[in-house]
DNA sequence: GTCATTCTACCTTCTGGTAGGTAGTTTGTC
DNA sequence: GACAAACTACCTACCAGAAGGTAGAATGAC
């Protein structure tokens, strides 16, 4: 049990990219099965069905991600900092192709089509980091560092939707430059200076 | 040739709708049969293949968009006035639900497994609106109504990037209002007042 | 009669999923 | 330590249904 086999985690970290690329039926238990190289009936065995599979992997990218904002918030930074660096860690994810999208924006595009569990999973996802950006936002103001206009809450729902929507045109263009462009003028705005 | 069935339409019409519900790998024409009551088979004689069918929906969306703004243009509104009527124009379609999501938008995120004419009906869809908000925003700062801190194609990308970003918090807290909340933060942000 | 439209009937390939088997490892019991 | 039972990870060989698509025959308007 806690000696997972090597294949369960290459399977998902290969439907993750499968699903970066083009969702939840952009991909099947075939690709994964030639790129993993093991049969598709193998897969089953690990991932009795493709909601179970897709729901595993949104629950560790979300576990993943609340474990980095909880690690950014124990280093001390200041809440600027934390912004840039929260925009500058998907800007490096997206300049060297590892990670070109975010798991569960992407999801949360295709969300009528999606299966419940799958569902529940990407908008938990939404709600923690979301509710991570107004307690950095909302510090900020506190202490004088950030210049907000409307509420935390508000500014921080500004503030994730421009990111996602950075990393569509960065897709869009074909160019990844574009996402630090966006995101380099959404921090310009909130520091004092 | 200028007759078009309005079967023609409606499969078209019922596309973009599944489209917008769960991008291109997301319906089949047996969904478009069954809604628009017709035979798989007859979908072919209009579109004969998919791809056909999406880069012609596409490329309508294209054409109808650009009127829009071109219309939008000859009224005469003012920077601000345009910026919160396209806006307010998503707004609308969002809260009663008849197009909750810009069909290019929707297919930007699935672009690496898109056909190649997709792709290129949907990153020009990209630069013409990017264009245009160029240009409003341009506008505004010139006559000294609209506050930028970047350069205006700069600020217009940060604009589409969190119209965008809004459409996809909207769906993925499966609240619509959400969408009014960033963009009027948006908004807010560029008036002089 | 022609032409567009729609139909039935069919094809191939892919889809997620199942059944049943095999080789190798762990585990429990004596 | 020996040995059976159970478990793990994978396999081959299927299946039913859905996918996009084709061929050719009806229908119906002009």
């Amino acid at each position: 049990m806690t000696n997972l086999s090597s294949t369960y985690d290459e399977i998902l970290d290969c439907a993750r990219s499968l699903i970066i690329a083009g969702g939840y039926n952009g991909f099947s238990y075939a690709d994964i099965a030639e790129v993993v190289g093991i049969r598709k009936a193998s897969i089953h065995h690990h991932f009795p069905s493709k909601v179970d599979l897709v729901q595993t992997l949104v629950a560790r990218y979300r576990k993943e991600a609340e474990a980095g904002m909880a690690n950014l918030e124990h280093q001390g930074s200041d809440p600027l900092e934390l912004l840039r660096f929260y925009a500058g860690y998907w800007e490096a994810c997206i300049m060297d192709d590892s990670a070109p999208f975010c798991v569960c924006a992407l999801l949360a595009s295709q969300l009528p089509v999606l299966p419940e569990e799958v569902c529940l999973e990407v908008r938990a996802h939404f709600r923690s980091l979301s509710a991570w950006l107004t307690s950095v936002l909302e510090r900020g103001a506190r202490q004088g560092q950030l210049q907000l206009m409307g509420t935390p809450h508000d500014e921080a729902e500004a503030f994730m939707a421009t990111v996602h929507g950075a990393m569509l045109s960065a897709r869009a263009y074909g160019d990844p430059k574009i996402f630090g462009v966006v995101t380099s003028s959404l921090l310009e705005r909130f520091s004092s200076r």
